[in-house]
DNA sequence: ATTGGGACCTGCTCGC
DNA sequence: TGCGAGCAGGTCCCAA
């Protein structure tokens, strides 16, 4: 679900509600399955101990993670997953399905973690060696950044001959990009999703890299998309609108906006791709 | 080392 | 109405 406009979103609506707050402690929903949110910390108890007492001192986001920033130099680390939702509710607001966990905050309010296909998970990273602080999941440069310049992305795109598709898909190469905006941003460059990625000419780079940001940045300005099948919502429980606007994804068979053909679909690194056979190359 | 495929989960829609 | 198949915004792990 969550893509780098949506996780910009969410991250927006959450700052001025977290920022300077001192968190109380987590509260996890029973799993049968064990715990899926913790799959790489050991205890639940420990977690939320490690976090109770520490204020958030600011809320960032790298690709598609959120980073509260805590006041004894740790990061709380959300990855949303496919279907995670990071809600702050108003008061009454019911409790969501798929409720995961709350983060209780000192003083009243607390946050929801709602996710139905548990594929979200939360980090706690202490800092110890300097470079896993700065980017512990080993990303590749954030596409809305001024360095993100045509140099960084045709050496990231030189470097493999899988198809374009998959390498921009790949966090390491680009931070941010899922399945939506990959294709988005594919069209705006008129380039074919399964062309090699080492094929791509300087110039055709340039029009990429200009794609990826004018996308990314629409989609920002649009508070993202909640797809047809609903789905995505903002911190307090809105649609985005970035689907009235998209070009290709979900709309196989009709027709291209630039040359009428029918867009197409194939199933490119795993993924649905949806393109135009005749004006993409 | 790179690449493609399956696994991880649940819910929803579609066709029979 | 009921049921299985297929699909979904992401990432990790494993053989070739």
């Amino acid at each position: 679900m969550p893509e780098l406009p949506e996780v910009e979103t969410i991250r927006r609506d959450l700052l001025r509600r977290v920022r300077g707050r001192t968190i109380a402690g987590v509260d996890f929903s029973p799993d049968p399955r064990g715990c899926r949110l913790l799959r790489r910390y050991p205890s639940r108890a420990s977690f939320s101990r490690r976090l109770s007492g520490r204020k958030i001192l600011d809320l960032r986001r790298r690709g598609k993670y959120l980073l509260f920033v805590l006041d004894s130099g740790e990061f709380l680390i959300i990855h949303l997953g496919m279907s995670g939702r990071l809600l702050a509710p108003a008061a009454g607001d019911p409790a969501p399905s798929h409720l995961r966990a709350v983060l209780r905050l000192r003083g009243g309010g607390f946050l929801r973690y709602a996710d139905p296909r548990k594929f979200g998970e939360f980090y706690l990273f202490s800092p110890r060696r300097k470079e896993t602080a700065v980017n512990p999941f080993r990303l590749g440069p954030e596409p809305l950044d001024k360095d993100f310049d045509a140099g960084r992305l045709g050496s990231a795109l030189a470097r493999r001959r899988a198809p374009l598709k998959a390498v921009l898909l790949d966090q390491k190469a680009v931070a941010g990009l899922g399945n939506i905006y990959t294709d988005e941003a594919l069209f705006r460059a008129r380039l074919h999703p399964r062309r090699p990625s080492d094929r791509v000419k300087a110039a055709e780079v340039r029009d990429l890299r200009r794609a990826i940001r004018s996308v990314l940045r629409e989609a920002v300005r649009a508070r993202g998309t909640t797809a047809e099948d609903g789905g995505y919502q903002d911190a307090v429980g809105r649609n985005g609108s970035f689907q009235f606007r998209l070009r290709v994804y979900q709309r196989k068979g009709e027709p291209c906006p630039r040359c009428r053909t029918p867009i197409a679909t194939a199933r490119i690194a795993g993924r649905t791709s949806h393109f135009c056979p005749r004006c993409q190359t």
